[in-house]
DNA sequence: TAACTATTCAATAAATCAATTGAATAGTTG
DNA sequence: CAACTATTCAATTGATTTATTGAATAGTTA
């Protein structure tokens, strides 16, 4: 075999390497989860339901590939991307198999369906509207995930106090809640409340990581 | 189960669809290859050495999940990526890889020092100076990638008829020669002939689709 | 140091996948 | 229509991978 051979399957060997990470649905959304933060293996099986064997094993491959790292925290060990391009990655996986898979957009819409009435709001107008200060941005994520990072001018209540605290929001503007991302549904379940307490919402499909991305190429052409 | 859990599952199980279609090198290689242009599997087969059949297999797997098509031409069928979202996400693995992976970059090296004294050219400056007429951009893959798309104001010469043509090219300007992209060895070889001939010549990594990518960002950011 | 917890390891069975081969098919040209 | 070619199908083998389980380990707190 030739040098060049040899080189070139050595090279798509390890571009493999990525790619067996991705082929496996429970990592991918144990990848998903930590792009929006570090979290603890205990926290991710809360989460996602598996087992913890499981999504160690999981964490396991992830880590041998270099797409996370970890160090432990009392008595956790703290998983999270290693690297922004990992979340960033993540986010063209997404758009690629929106794009080509017609079966995500079914799903997309099927679900859409079920939460009727939900005009979604889009990056661009939502920025305009915020700036006008037409709307209040809210964040339903967890706590630490909106420290780790958030849209600017956001205000954080994570799902589970919602209810609570529904008194704290502004009664004369219009809502616009926004969660993990397009395939995250915590927003949509904000919404609904919202809603039923006769309050005007919207959801943002977009994330935190989807808002970044934007902010970088919007300069030039805004995809 | 809970409905949401189900729908997660779901969408997933989509999202891994794609990822299992990168988790074989040989996949990879040939989407790498289709990315250049469209191409019939005997094409493909010269290029990769692999059997007729593995190819077809192959290509089979990246058409269910919708990252080529393929019509028929005469004899041949023709395969092609499913749009220019497919190329433009193999960039976005190569550079996750090469983020991530040692390997990857040892690989890379490791290739720059056995053709020793090749310093490479980045897009930004070659883009300056083709500007100020001071280089002669070369294309050495086959006429029909370059056909399908070829960075502005390149000339082409297919690695095959390069000793041929020698005698065309200008002399009293510097050549940099392109191939298919950072993983390609042709332009080195195209490097190695030139040097020999007593030429000046440099390579530029990247390739049509990089540039592509550059283009649409280098207004805000380059990255 | 002992008890406790979170995490990891090891082993298993079931399922899936990669690579190969040889035969079958479909389409084209003379 | 016959011969030819390119492409695809089908079946096999060997290798990996997933999801599980229960046990072992490492680290922390009292």
């Amino acid at each position: 075999m030739s040098m060049e051979r040899k080189w070139k399957d050595q090279l798509y060997h390890e571009f493999a390497r990525i790619g067996k990470c991705l082929s496996s649905p429970k990592r991918l959304e144990l990848l998903d989860l930590l792009s929006q933060g570090p979290k603890s293996v205990d926290q991710l099986v809360k989460i996602t339901g598996m087992s913890v064997a499981n999504v160690s094993q999981h964490l396991q491959t992830l880590h041998e590939s270099r797409l996370v790292r970890s160090h432990r925290q009392g008595n956790f060990v703290i998983y999270e991307v290693a690297g922004l391009s990992v979340a960033d990655f993540m986010v063209s996986l997404h758009r690629l198999s929106e794009k080509q898979l017609v079966e995500v957009q079914k799903l997309k819409t099927e679900l859409l369906q079920n939460h009727i009435s939900m005009e979604p709001i889009g990056l661009e107008e939502l920025l305009k509207r915020m700036e006008r200060g037409e709307v209040v941005l809210l964040d339903v994520r967890p706590q630490d995930e909106y420290e780790t990072g958030h849209i600017p001018g956001a205000i954080s209540i994570p799902m589970e106090d919602l209810e609570k605290h529904l008194a704290s929001l502004p009664t004369d503007k219009e809502i616009v809640a926004y969660c993990r991302g397009p395939y995250c549904l915590t927003s949509a379940q904000a919404i609904e409340i919202l809603k039923n307490k006769g309050i005007k919402a919207s959801r943002l499909e977009e994330g935190v990581i989807e808002w970044k991305r934007y902010m970088e190429h919007s300069g030039v052409n805004k995809q």
